[in-house]
DNA sequence: ATTTGTGCAAATCGTTTGCATCTGA
DNA sequence: TCAGATGCAAACGATTTGCACAAAT
């Protein structure tokens, strides 16, 4: 069922529904600009997805999404910031984003900059450790790194 | 009894023996240079320790020890390599190296760039999550992020 | 009409690299 | 002697910023 992409930009791919998005959106309090929804309909089309804002540029570009990187930068923040997306701090130089806002642990490979979800709640804390005086938790980010097997 | 440092680089200050420190790299296979020992006695001088590039080379300037930041890095990535210090991943573009190599986890408090040893085996994995097909397990992080009580 | 978002290019930050020069074994 | 280290400055990649213009309320 999935053709090649024929400069339709909003038809023919697996993109959310623009209006649903739109409404997502605005129930975040975000103007539902064309980017942004496009975006959206990008990131939101199917289940849970990773991106950094190089590979989100590169797609939009590909899907004929007239955009440019430092609004990618920042509508990533936006929907960060609007509970839309998780920022995952894994490693080095590259923020990744998670569509996923669940509570939840990565798989990351690093040659590869690659990051996957662990799937259910395979991984837990034993303990929470209580934190220092004069500091209160905020999260608790679990990295299982991992590498190729011949690599 | 510490009393304030007097241009005296390698005494007057908690810094390791430089003997101790050229025995501890030459048994790493690094050549003891100057930098390196002085590097060195910085950095193992007291208990465990987490510095990044930036913070080493102020110290090291402060000390009077002659070294560029480029050889601060590189002497980093050596002790690394060597296995005189671990590379913590934490977050953001800076990384943090930790004196302490053993398997522990660690506290973050994001705003001050100030990382943590989680004392003790506090924090554990309940479960080991199996590697999906053709990757094998590297390295479980665990970081637990802070905030200041008020900010 | 006012606020908010966008695009471009320049600026920034941490880190790396090329290369000529020094240094330790 | 000679591989390996150092220092400097330039190069780098990811991200951010300043500002003029455009779009959304």
């Amino acid at each position: 069922m999935r053709r090649q992409s024929k400069q339709l930009p909003d038809s023919d791919r697996l993109l959310a529904p623009s209006g649903a998005v739109e409404n997502l959106l605005r129930d975040a309090g975000l103007r539902p600009t064309f980017q942004r929804v496009a975006l959206g309909a990008i990131l939101f089309a199917n289940g849970d997805r990773h991106v950094t804002a190089e590979m989100l540029y590169h797609e939009a570009v590909q899907t004929k999404v007239p955009v440019s990187l430092a609004t990618i930068y920042n509508t990533l923040h936006k929907f960060a910031e609007a509970g839309l997306l998780r920022q995952v701090m894994v490693a080095g130089s590259t923020a990744h984003f998670d569509t996923n806002t669940s509570n939840h642990s990565h798989f990351f490979v690093a040659k590869a900059n690659l990051l996957l979800d662990i799937p259910g709640p395979e991984v837990v804390l034993d303990k929470m450790p209580r934190a220092p005086d004069g500091y209160e938790f905020v999260r608790a980010d679990i990295v299982v790194r991992l590498k190729r097997k011949d690599g």
